[in-house]
Formats: structure tokens, sequence, C-alpha cells
DNA sequence: TGCATTTCTGGACATTTGTCCAGTAGAAGC
DNA sequence: GCTTCTACTGGACAAATGTCCAGAAATGCA
């Protein structure tokens, strides 16, 4: 668990809080393609990404549609699922191999109120959420497709590196066939 | 402040504690087209709507572009700009007479740390924010203008009827123009 | 009531994006 | 080394959406 250790060292947790928080998280290795969430069934985890890629996707007419995809050291949740604790809409699936710091939602709810600062964490994690949400959401309405490729080439330039372009594609909410034209375009 | 009293009232605040919570709050009244939030100035306040209708814009090539519209008594907030303390890129305007109880940062990491169970409110707060902001972008890459526009048919008629159309529009990321054709091809 | 302003609609045409598909290149397995 | 699979590209055409604009309808105000 170092790479926790680490992390919430790093942010300010010594001692027991900070195994009891470290404790309360379980490292689960998942090979590709295995679900971590599935469509119709409740999320009671969130986590933090150890190793591999992981994909958001939603099956529309038959065909997924990627609308998100996590890489390593990241947190990730279904947050609609996991918060108001109903039947997931969406798969997170893993692209690679790979292996998730799980945490249950009781033990996180545990922390938040028994250790002093989780607290604070969660809120600031849940900040962050936002405001990446948030304006991802704006781009989607203000951006042109291109213009939301050319941000991604230099705001998330190690998606581009470590996602095929189909993803990508649909991350930015455009068909593949449209992401070549784009990339041919801007050359 | 009756709304606000009514407002914590239900959701179990009571004596002391709710008026400390109501007393943190001041209500501003607006006059349309006011900036309740402008571009370049860090917003430092979030609020409830009492009445009024307002609206988040961003100025694109000249144009304004709608990204949101809140309505009586839900909650507002340039998240990005509050939560992280830099200057806000959007604008957020009456668009009728109104009028907003809005607290500080200041005030509101006080109720947070000082009035038991404020914590979970803000906390249920975010959370919400976070399902709605996130399906939100989600709908944006899932679903075509028209089902946006049939979604929001049901799910918020309210808004139908209070908001001129080409802010709804905006909102769908279309231009009135497209809504215009797509009213029509549902009928 | 009547004028001015704003909002909404829809025609004509341009641009963007999707669909379908075939071809190429590289990676993976036997 | 050969086959198979997957990712990526791009042509041809269709569908969706934008632009520009003018007129109709609704609204606000004197």
């Amino acid at each position: 668990m170092e790479k926790l250790l680490t992390y919430f060292g790093n942010i300010g947790f010594k001692g027991a809080d900070l195994k009891k928080i470290v404790d309360s998280f379980s490292l689960q290795a998942f090979e590709k393609n295995d679900f971590v969430v599935e469509y119709g069934k409740t999320s009671k985890h969130i986590g933090f990404i150890n190793s591999g890629l992981f994909q958001y996707y939603i099956l529309k007419d038959g065909e997924e549609r990627t609308h998100y995809i996590n890489i390593e050291n990241t947190w990730f949740a279904s947050l609609l699922s996991f918060i108001s604790e109903t039947p997931a809409l969406e798969n997170f699936r893993a692209l690679t191999n790979g292996s998730i710091y799980l945490i249950s939602k009781p033990s996180l709810k545990k922390l938040v109120s028994e250790v002093p600062g989780f607290n604070a964490f969660y809120i600031g994690l849940l900040e962050q959420s936002i405001c990446g949400i948030d304006a991802s959401r704006i781009d989607l309405i203000l951006l042109t497709a291109e213009e939301r490729y050319l941000k991604m080439l230099t705001s998330d330039p190690e998606l581009l590196q470590q996602i095929p372009l189909q993803y990508l594609a649909s991350m930015l909410g455009v068909t593949p066939r449209h992401l070549s034209r784009i990339r041919n375009s801007i050359r």
C-alpha cells in the first residue's frame, strides 16, 4: 500500500490516522475487460487507480460510448450511483490489466466522521471533481470538437499517448472518423 | 429570511444552530442585467435564489453563450472560481429582477466547522451538484440535441415556461435556429 | 392604444459531422 | 513466417447543424 501511504502522507496525515485511512482501502487487481462497475448494479466503492487504464462507457443503441477514461494516480467514482445508491447507468471497465485501491462507502463515511481532517480531504475531492466535470461540460457547450481536441493536446498530453484514438473520439463527443479528419486538418 | 428558516428547518437544523446558519446569509436584491459574478473577478459567495431568474454565460467571439440558468429555490455557485479562488471565466447575471441569499466563503467554512451537521449538509450539496453536472455532461456526449430537448421537456418543465428559447438553445448546445427546427419536427 | 423592442419562426444555402466502407499498417498469436 | 486482429485513415455520400436573414408574433412601455 506504499502508494496510498505516500499519497495521504503528502497531504498531511500521520501515525495512527494515516494507518487507519490506508487500512480502509483494499488493493484489487483487474484484468483487461474486467468490470469494476457494471450497468444495473449499484456502485458501492470509490477508488484510486494504482495502475492501468479504465474506461467509463454507456451502451447506446448497442454501441459503446466512452464518456471518460481514468489513468494511473487518479480517483474514480461512479458518482451518481455511489452517491444516490441507485443502479449504475454506466459501465466502468479495465482497458488494460491493472489495480485499484478501493474503499467502501461505509468505510469512507467512517473516516469522514472519525479522522480529523479527512472530512476536509473528502470535501476537497468533491470540490475538485466538480471543477473538472463542470469545466468539461462547459467545453462541450462552448467549444467545437476541434477546439476540444486542441485543448486536450495541451492539457492532457499523457491521455493522447496512452489511449487509443477511438476512445478519445468518444470522450470528445465525435466519431473516430471525424477525429481523424480533425487530426488531419490541423497538420 | 423566512425562506431560509423554512429550508434549513426542514432539513433538521434547530434553535441556536438554525439562527447561526440563517444569520450567516444576507439577502441581496438584483435588478435585471445586474451582475452577481463578473468575468475576471473572483467569486466569493455562493447563494440560494430567493426570487428571479439568473443566467450563467460566457462571451465567445463577442457572443453570449449561456451554459446554465438558475431559477427560484435553487443553489448557485460559480464553483470553479469560488472553490479555487481564481478569477471567474464566466458571468452570472440577473435575467429578471430578483434576490439571492448570499453567504461568503469564510462564513461557509465557519459553519462547516462549527455547526454540527452543516458539514454533512455541505457535502450533500456538493454531491448533488456533481450528480447534476455529471448527468448533464454525459447527456451532451451521448444524446442528440433533440433527445436533450425532449429530456428537458419532461425533467425541467418549469424551465421551459420561464426561460426564453434562445437561452434554452444555448444550454442545449445548439443555435436558436436549430432549436426551432427541433420543436417543429417533434410536433 | 400604438409604437418600439424583443422573441420566435422558417427559407436558402454553407459547413460540420455522421455513416458506411475499403484499404493499410502494425501488433499479437501460432 | 504466416495469419488474424485491431487501430487508424480517408473517399463518397447523407444527415445534422450553423449562418444569414426577413417576417410574424409577442411583449413592454409611453
